[in-house]
DNA sequence: CCTGGTTCCATGCGATGCAAGATACCTGGT
DNA sequence: ACCAGGTATCTTGCATCGCATGGAACCAGG
């Protein structure tokens, strides 16, 4: 996927990742802390969730904002200090939530898509 | 889920729409046309995607001006007449697009919150 | 000193879901 | 004729989110 892409599949898999991404990213967080872009690689390895710094940070930021993650500052071996993302239990409470809400959501958009008649509730 | 409810999960849900709202609505249109609140209905009653009029119309018009979809009106046997939404052939292939998207997307989402260690690429 | 790689962050834009409100049509009761 | 209730459509303003872009700091090697 080229930066310029802009074809509608490219712009269906954009609109996809809303709200998603978020708990793909506590997700990660689950085992061990991790820091930025250690995230956009595993992100980037999934495929259909690759995405950019530009995306990842703000998202970093919010999920700080809103004390679902907290970050310790560790040195690195080969660059600069790295900012390590560790669940809270907020955090790790909202990413159960998910758990939870996602397989019904997966299920309903499989349903709407796979039936040619998805019941309008009628059947006269 | 009531109208005010604001709790964690309806929050994840509430993302959770964003850009899939818009395939299911051509979904539903795949057979025959529908109009405004029949699609309101068929979505409530998958559960998981229900939405509000303040969602679906601005979705409809959106869909109507990149000419994903086209419109007749009809008489109603009782209440006012309806507009019905019709797929055109961009339509159906917007959807047919997704359709192949979805799979994808889905499976990531799945290996991201299923696996303890959704591999960062190391193994050592 | 200077180039290149790594890591972090902020700004501005476009798109989307949603609550709330407004309008219009039809039916039925008084 | 009048009014209430259900059906059906649409608009406005707000908050949020993904993303492209640009910038800053640190380290190693030539």
């Amino acid at each position: 996927m080229e930066p310029g892409d802009s074809t509608k599949q490219a712009r269906a898999a954009a609109q996809l990742r809303k709200g998603v991404l978020e708990y793909c990213v506590l997700a990660l967080m689950r085992d061990r802390p991790r820091y930025g872009v250690e995230l956009l690689h595993a992100l980037e390895d999934s495929g259909a969730l690759a995405t950019s710094q530009g995306t990842v940070y703000p998202l970093l930021s919010r999920l700080r904002r809103d004390d679902l993650v907290t970050t310790t500052w560790q040195e690195s071996a080969s660059g600069p200090p790295r900012r390590y993302y560790a669940l809270t239990d907020s955090g790790r409470a909202a990413l159960d939530e998910f758990t939870r809400v996602w397989p019904g959501f997966r299920n309903a958009v499989d349903a709407f898509l796979a039936t040619p008649h998805p019941s309008t509730g009628d059947l006269a």
